[in-house]
DNA sequence: GTGATGATCTTCT
DNA sequence: GAAGATCATCACG
């Protein structure tokens, strides 16, 4: 299939590079109400982006021991020390995968972890992806087992590391994209990341308020509410 | 609802 | 050789 043929039927439009370019703490709570969109081989699903994680790049001053960038450049780690806007997949206790966008200046490796979507196209293909039964009653419960929790996201979008790390979230031509639809979150909460060993309460995690998709437990679902103005 | 357990394998030391 | 940015399932209350 020709990307490009179906370009003007993608929601919204494409989030910049220059979007990228601030610190993750910065740039993950703006995130947060963004599209993901990916137009590949089994059609096109797209979910909205309501859980981000922050991993702060080795130059930071305390570093962060929670990042995968922490002790510098690896083979595995080197997207994020490229350009910002690029997608960072890697898998994670050999059965899942993750997805991460790459932000901050070439060399200082800021990182995004995506942790949830709200399902919003492509759902049949998204339950299939996910060896889900079709559920035409489309409970909560049932949709929050789609795309709640960053293993979930990516084996439901089809994500994984051979075909899709190192993509370039802000081009139009990417079959993996980043985009605005105008939709704009209301209130962001912040919690401590999830599933660290190390750093565990650094208030990195950024979440919509409220929302029904947030992965986790009930707990971990809710944070301290940003006041207007700090986002 | 919560907490414990095991599956499974890539990556870096 | 050990650790790991997870998830499904099970027991329990």
């Amino acid at each position: 299939m020709k990307i490009g043929s179906q370009r003007g039927k993608l929601p919204g439009r494409l989030v910049p590079r220059s979007f990228f370019k601030t610190s993750p703490d910065r740039v993950a709570p703006r995130l947060l109400g963004k599209v993901l969109v990916h137009s590949g081989p089994s059609g096109l699903m797209a979910g909205r982006i309501v859980e981000v994680e922050a991993y702060l790049g080795p130059h930071n001053n305390p570093p962060d021991p929670a990042a995968h960038a922490h002790r510098g450049i690896t083979p595995r780690n080197a997207v994020l020390f490229g350009l910002s806007g690029h997608a960072y997949v890697y898998s994670i206790y050999g059965m899942y995968f993750c997805l991460n966008i790459s932000c901050e200046t070439e060399g200082h490796a800021g990182s995004l972890l995506l942790r949830a979507l709200e399902p919003l196209v492509g759902l049949e293909q998204m339950a299939r992806n996910r060896g889900l039964p079709p559920d035409a009653a489309r409970t909560e419960a049932y949709l929050r087992r789609l795309t709640s929790g960053p293993g979930r996201l990516c084996q439901a979008l089809g994500v994984e590391r051979a075909s899709h790390n190192g993509l370039d979230v802000t081009d139009a031509r990417s079959p993996l994209q980043v985009r605005d639809d105008g939709y704009a979150v209301k209130d962001v909460a912040v919690t401590p990341r999830i599933g660290i060993k190390h750093a565990v309460d650094w208030p990195l995690r950024f979440v919509v308020a409220g929302n029904g998709f947030v992965s986790g437990p009930a707990r971990m679902r809710t944070g301290r509410v940003l006041g207007a103005g700090s986002r």
